[in-house]
DNA sequence: GTATATTGTTAGAACTATCTAACAAAATTG
DNA sequence: CAATTTTGTTAGATAGTTCTAACAATATAC
């Protein structure tokens, strides 16, 4: 059974790796906030429990068995981020360092009970996906805000970046997922977007807050 | 901030400390399933961090500050428990072992949020009683069913054990918390007594069973 | 295509929480 | 009260997770 610290570097790993599948050694130091040499030792704890293959001055690639692992545990944080905000009144920007510890948790019949009470979610308050029990990601792919033209329709349904920060100023310009946009211009200066809401007036979005904001094209 | 650990040896502490508040070495390595060098070593540390006084060869006796630090853990474990019951409907027989995970999440909101939940409860669905937020507990002393003579009518209102077991057992007998027993009889044999249930038929209880039910008398 | 910068590795140390073996103090018992 | 048992301590080792310093390989740049 993987510990806590093993469990984190398989999330970093999970979330890092490219279309390869591959992550290096710098990367993960940095995401870990942990120097090299003590992901180079880690990386060999990992490879020794099977969850991931190392060659020396190689990335680092998961196998299916730390996908899994990974995934289960992203799974544990997901389901635990819906049900603070479902039915805890918590708000989306409070939830993630809670779940940060409550996905090490060993209790599978307490995630179960969750994801039963809120019927089986399949993304969490970020819209990020939960992966099921066998750790399968269903993938979806939105567009981000700054892919869409001018005059089309949008639904508001995930986010590329979920820090407090950011999500504080969603609240403040109350957006929230499932919100309709109608994209009225773009200005070719600094790629930011006019949108509106359907009830009320628009506003002015940069292209750093349009690249983190995922939509469906409804229209 | 105490490990998950250091909070452990906490909470066996608090519960062993006996009048004096006093608990052995040998008690506490009982207790907490290691060696006497581990607790030596631990206690050490315990006494660095304020929680604890530890002279050689005595026993150690927890300080104030240790005892609130115990209390707080409690505090988790016991909330966590009533949750557990209460708001995602598990049986009390289920929930000691989640809580003792649980019990070492760091966020206060979390804990103050079940609490709010569920109106602020004073027992944990064990009967003990859960300390508040400054680590106060409320004692209440109830008597052990054993100690009750034939023709009370008495409350079931905690346990002296909570092992899966017994809970078990008294779930089959349908001995809830809550329950209202009258006493027929005692035998003076086996200290073993028959007692009625107000609705139904009457049961026949071991002296351990006795010893581990704590009543209220009303009548 | 060598020089430099970046990335990665090894060695050795520290800290936490644990152990066993050996020894010492305290408590119990005849 | 001396002998024995119980309890507690010290020393030294191990495993996990981290570090810094020094060095080595790979990648980048002129």
């Amino acid at each position: 059974m993987a510990s806590q610290t093993e469990e984190n570097y398989l999330k970093s790993l999970f979330n890092l790796a490219n279309e390869a599948g591959e992550v290096n050694i710098s990367e993960l130091a940095q995401q870990m906030q942990v120097s090299m040499p003590t992901v180079n030792s880690m990386v060999k704890t990992l490879q020794k429990n099977g969850w991931l293959i190392y060659e020396k001055y190689k990335p680092v690639i998961l196998t299916q068995e730390g996908k899994k692992e990974a995934a289960l545990v992203i799974r544990k944080h997901r389901l635990t981020e819906m049900f603070l905000v479902n039915k805890m009144g918590f708000g989306w920007e409070e939830v993630h360092e809670i779940a940060e510890q409550i996905e090490h948790i060993h209790a599978p019949k307490f995630f179960e009970r969750m994801d039963e009470m809120m019927g089986h979610p399949t993304v969490d308050p970020h819209g990020s996906p939960i992966p099921d029990k066998l750790g399968r990601i269903q993938e979806v792919n939105y567009l981000t805000l700054s892919q869409c033209k001018t005059g089309q329709l949008v639904v508001l349904a995930a986010l590329t970046n979920s820090s407090t920060e950011f999500l504080e100023f969603l609240n403040s310009r109350e957006l929230n997922l499932g919100k309709e946009l109608k994209i009225q211009s773009k200005e070719s200066y600094d790629q930011s977007m006019v949108v509106s809401f359907k009830d009320h007036a628009s506003e002015t979005l940069s292209e750093k807050v349009c690249d983190r904001l995922l939509v469906r094209v409804i229209g």
